[in-house]
DNA sequence: TATCATCCCATGATATCCCAAATGATCCCG
DNA sequence: CGGGATCATTTGGGATATCATGGGATGATA
């Protein structure tokens, strides 16, 4: 119960705010933080967020890069120079900065999508164009999807081959 | 008695609310949880849930990914944003989110099948003709349970069928 | 003074809680 | 072995609380 799960779109109103989903507030509230912090996504179309936690693990993994090497300015410059720290108003919401919506294409409404550790925020078309390619992909990945409990020369009970039934991706 | 167990066939009642079996419920109060987490199953038009147990087990697994990669994204979108945590009310019912009911063609009927360490949730006809194919196959698949107890070079004491008796799966 | 951002309150929609009835299963007694 | 009573569970409806969203007021900045 201490994770980001669901998807949420909400409306951005002409001031520019936008209500974060309870659930998602609950989840940085349990770590003393009445806000989030959001970055641009390293690999797709739409922006990154989470909690003090998630932020902690990034710092972590960027202070095991050497701290001149171009990589780690590179990616620094991605999750610490582009990134934001968003807080809460009375009414839970934030107002994203231009920097952020512009690379996600975002107008004036955002789907938030609950990733576990962290979340997404994308534009509504741009997210149900990405789920229907996710859940094809979803299919290769189902390799990982081993039982913890499987010994080495233990068949696996799935020949590889998942059948996939069409998503419904087109919804309102 | 800690495992999902028969079949049962409940209502959607106006509200979108449905009882969850009571025997399916001593199953998450037994891990401290009144509640279930479901999402889409990755192989048949139907749900998935379970409890917090399975839901650990998921986490555990995409923890082992590295944060950033496409892997992980694509498995996050699969289990955690098309999931959800449905807390029981003081009778027991949870109301299903539209985005899970869509994809197994429910409507107003639900079956819950138990599977052991978790449960499916189909429409009912569909479940129908799902367990006829499943039977036939059932009997093919036997040689993979292998003993536990067997050693090494033991034979396997089974000849891939397994006598079946009928399932109580349409009544009332 | 004008513009922008933040704060505060009001409203509508949605989901949750609480209570009551009906159905079905179990147990006990004749 | 049959019948009736008791209990658990499911199902229905009304009341309440929560949440998203819009608009106005306040304060800071240039």
């Amino acid at each position: 119960m201490l994770s980001f799960r669901g998807i949420f779109t909400n409306k951005i109103d002409a001031k520019g705010r936008v209500s974060v989903p309870a659930k998602f507030r609950a989840v940085t509230a349990a770590q003393q933080f009445s806000g989030i912090i959001c970055f641009p996504s390293l690999s797709d179309p739409c922006i990154e967020g989470g909690g003090p936690d998630l932020d902690a693990e990034i710092d972590l993994m960027l202070s095991r890069l050497d701290p001149f090497s171009r990589e780690r300015n590179v990616l620094a410059n991605m999750l610490k120079a582009q990134s934001a720290e968003l807080m809460f108003d009375a009414d839970g919401r934030i107002s994203l900065p231009d920097m952020l919506t512009a690379k996600a294409g975002i107008v004036d409404q955002v789907s938030f999508v609950g990733l576990g550790n962290k979340f997404q925020i994308w534009e509504p078309a741009a997210y149900e164009a990405y789920l229907a390619t996710a859940m094809a992909e979803a299919a290769g990945h189902g390799g990982l999807l081993r039982s913890p409990y499987a010994t080495p020369g233990s068949p696996s009970g799935s020949d590889g081959r998942a059948s996939q039934n069409t998503p419904d991706t087109g919804r309102s």
